[in-house]
DNA sequence: GAGTTTGAAACT
DNA sequence: CAGTTTCAAACTC
């Protein structure tokens, strides 16, 4: 047995404890039955296993591939048994799919009979090993190697698959797509790993449609077609010529279902991506042990799975989801995969540990979608922040008990979070949409129709941070605000969106095709660089990506944090230097992010209509205080922004219904952003009662990103009260927006904000039962 | 849409 | 830390 090969971890233990276990597993009882293939095999499997799956010397995870290493596993073992080097070289592999995120065109011509079967022993030790876990359950759960579960859940988060690349799913998905992926990838949990593993299935199937099983050019689509095309690739090319589709794969799937209904069932409530994991390598499995029927399927597919076609198309809908979450993936996963190389630089690369941690992280940053329930309630599905993390880390087990229980479970823990995460937003098709997704492999039937339901204005939340009104949407505001609101675009020429002047980096996110940027880096296939970069500037300014705008606890205006400073309950993290707006435009960060000018600003002439740093708050009705203090220089300008902001508020009651001291100066006030309609970036959050919660959006990308650093390393002096436990204010709430300080939120907030701060639709919407009303539809 | 203004970010 | 430059958003026309 090679499983020794770096294998020192407990994991190994309990590895080689597994597979003994698998060869009396009913899973592999009928492998034998139905292939060739001899348990004899098994050592040989063991090792390709653990070469494969968990050994990973420490150095190579270091790297922020790591993770990407874990979710191209697959594709490395049908590598391996022609490159033995694969397996050795992580880093190479990591170059190789972590770079471009799209698989090489040899690896993928390499497939072959052989191939597939060697590879399905690999496979079916895999298979098993997901298998047992379901039916070992919990405990083996916990027994399980991290990195599996991890990797199980890895491909959904595969940075590459959010990437520029899956534009093209967002193209064929059309607005669907952003109406629901969005809100689901910042609130969805469960479905979101399901949905992308569907992701790349049903890329496949609507390329496969068009192109005839082009998988070149299907490849680079997103990294999670990568591990699943791998997966099929052996059985796909054997059918080339011949169109595939989703459903040609059903078949597979339905006998490994067959084979054990339950278990796959489990794996799919607990973690799509584990399910999908078996599913693949049920798949591969049977094609491995009987590609003669795998082929005759394959030919046939469409016919004998219709209805399984309907299902796939079905979770297209939701697949296309996860295309939008593209971009919070992506610095999901960067935050993930840096976790992961803190940890293991830190660990002596104890594979399960930062397994751990990534499932930790993936709970972080997918709140609602496998973690359970436990984890979901503690942290709604909006704020991914860090101190979040230890707290899922430590339910992990749990969580993934939690998991087993069933799919309902998932649901309405998703359900939940969603209602949590869009009942700001006020919509509630969002959880059908997440519902949809959940419901994979039932044939949905209403899909996701968020975008009735859930204006653009949620898909965007999720991807943007749920915060619904991103800074982005500043510029191209002239669109209704609900349309484009929160999707951010830059415009960046010189920066290569790899400053801070780019507001998508900014963000934590990356660009995607509505910017206008030219020479973008900020794209997934440039992740490496987006990192480095990041963490330069971290290192440079730890606070840099974090939010700029403090929201003090809504309850503490007036004691809180600079009482004296900013009649607002928020201000700005270093303050503004305005010198010729007066604070009176969105140049001004304070302004923009509907904050007073504090202490800190060294602003001129400063008429911020949130409040001065003298302490005058004009925070007031229109005319009232501004004009008061002010030497009313401003006249119709200021009047007609006024204007414009009480209707924003008068547009959403519910924000200025909201018990914030801010927000209820707010909704006397004007608000600033007027013009066109649409508030300032940061602002959003407190206006629209939505931006509220959301603001913590799921997690930001950039805050997950920093999260950990950002708030474990920032100096206290800069750390803002929320940071530091909230001198002054219960609940610290780093005010939304984006690491320009304008998205963020801190968890706190979320968490803290009672329901009964976050505005009366809130309540309601939680009061809805979890899923089933919401997302049945007759 | 082009050009200007502005202030943050980056650089020195 | 201050001054300068660069940059892209915000704004104006």
């Amino acid at each position: 047995m090679n499983m020794n090969i770096n294998m020192d971890t407990p994991e190994r233990n309990q590895i080689n404890t597994t597979l003994s276990k698998f060869e009396d597993s009913p899973v592999f009882n009928y492998i034998n039955n139905l292939s060739p293939i001899k348990p004899v095999k098994s050592a040989h499997i063991t090792q390709t296993f653990n070469s494969l799956s968990f050994s990973s010397p420490p150095s190579v995870f270091a790297s922020p591939h790591v993770t990407s290493l874990k979710e191209s596993r697959f594709l490395r073992r049908h590598n391996q048994p022609e490159e033995s080097k694969a397996k050795d070289s992580y880093e190479d592999v990591n170059k190789l799919y972590s770079n471009d995120g799209a698989i090489e065109e040899p690896t993928l011509s390499r497939h072959n009979s052989r191939e597939l079967d060697e590879s399905a022993e690999q496979l079916i030790s895999v298979g098993d090993v997901s298998i047992e876990l379901s039916n070992e359950e919990t405990k083996f759960t916990d027994e399980l190697p991290q990195s599996l579960q991890y990797n199980c859940g890895s491909p959904g988060y595969d940075p590459t698959l959010c990437g520029d690349e899956d534009n093209t799913l967002l193209e064929l998905s059309g607005e669907a797509v952003s109406d629901d992926a969005y809100p689901q990838g910042g609130c969805v949990t469960d479905s979101v790993e399901a949905e992308l593993h569907f992701q790349g299935t049903s890329q496949i199937d609507r390329k496969g449609e068009s192109s005839d099983c082009d998988w070149d050019g299907l490849i680079p689509n997103s990294a999670n077609m990568l591990i699943e095309a791998e997966a099929f690739k052996g059985m796909m090319q054997k059918s080339s010529g011949s169109p595939i589709r989703l459903s040609d794969f059903v078949p597979l799937l339905q006998q490994c279902t067959r084979n054990d209904d339950q278990k796959i069932y489990m794996v799919d409530s607990v973690a799509s991506s584990s399910q999908h994991e078996i599913e693949n390598h049920c798949s591969e499995l049977v094609a491995a042990t009987d590609t003669d029927h795998t082929q005759d399927n394959l030919a046939n597919g469409s016919s004998m799975t219709g209805n399984s076609n309907e299902k796939m198309d079905n979770e297209l809908v939701s697949v296309t989801h996860r295309g939008i979450r593209r971009r919070c993936l992506d610095f999901e996963m960067a935050s993930v995969r840096r976790k992961i190389a803190d940890d293991n630089s830190n660990t002596n690369s104890s594979t399960q540990q930062s397994e751990t941690m990534n499932a930790a992280n993936e709970n972080q940053l997918l709140p609602a979608k496998r973690n359970a329930n436990s984890q979901r309630c503690i942290l709604p599905g909006i704020g991914l922040h860090l101190n979040a993390l230890a707290s899922v880390k430590d339910h992990k087990g749990k969580e993934i008990e939690n998991l087993t229980s069933g799919r309902q479970l998932s649901l309405t823990s998703s359900t939940s979070l969603l209602l949590s995460a869009c009942q700001e937003h006020q919509h509630l098709s969002v959880v059908s949409v997440s519902i949809s997704s959940e419901r994979e492999l039932v044939p949905s039937d209403n899909g996701v129709q968020p975008t009735e339901d859930c204006p653009q204005p949620i898909a965007y939340m999720a991807t943007e941070d749920f915060n619904q009104n991103s800074p982005k949407k500043k510029r191209r505001k002239s669109e209704p605000v609900g349309e484009i609101e929160g999707c951010k675009r830059c415009n960046c020429k010189k920066s290569k969106c790899l400053k801070l002047y780019c507001e998508c980096f900014a963000a934590g996110v990356y660009c995607i095709e509505p910017c206008s940027c030219q020479e973008c880096f900020n794209k997934p296939i440039h992740e490496d660089t987006v990192l480095q970069t990041r963490k330069q500037i971290e290192s440079r300014n730890p606070l840099a990506f974090a939010p700029k705008v403090i929201r003090s606890a809504d309850s503490v205006p007036e004691t809180g944090i600079d009482p004296n400073k900013t009649p607002a309950s928020a201000r700005h993290k270093r303050g503004c230097n305005c010198k010729k707006s007066n604070c009176l435009k969105k140049y001004c960060e304070c302004y923009q992010g509907g904050v007073g000018c504090s202490i800190s600003c060294r602003c001129e002439g400063c008429k911020n209509a949130f409040g001065r740093k003298d302490g005058s708050a004009s925070i007031g009705i229109e005319g009232e205080t501004e004009e008061e203090t002010e030497t009313s220089d401003k006249g119709a300008e200021e009047k007609a922004i006024q204007k414009t902001e009480i209707q924003n508020i008068e547009d959403h009651p519910d924000s200025a219904g909201v018990s914030t001291p801010l927000r209820l100066s707010r909704s006397l006030l004007p608000m600033p952003f007027s013009s066109k309609g649409k508030p300032p970036r940061s602002f959003v959050t407190t206006l629209t009662g939505s931006g509220y919660l959301t603001s913590q959006k799921l997690a930001k990308p950039n805050s997950l990103w920093s999260q950990s650093k950002t708030f474990q390393t920032v100096p206290d002096d800069e750390m803002p009260e929320i940071l530091r436990g909230g001198d002054s204010s219960p609940i610290a709430c780093i005010k939304t927006s984006s690491p320009n300080g304008k998205r963020i939120s801190s968890p706190n907030c979320e968490m803290g904000s009672s329901p009964s701060r976050r505005g009366g639709r809130k309540l309601i919407l939680q009061s809805i039962p979890s899923f089933p009303s919401l997302t049945h539809h007759p």
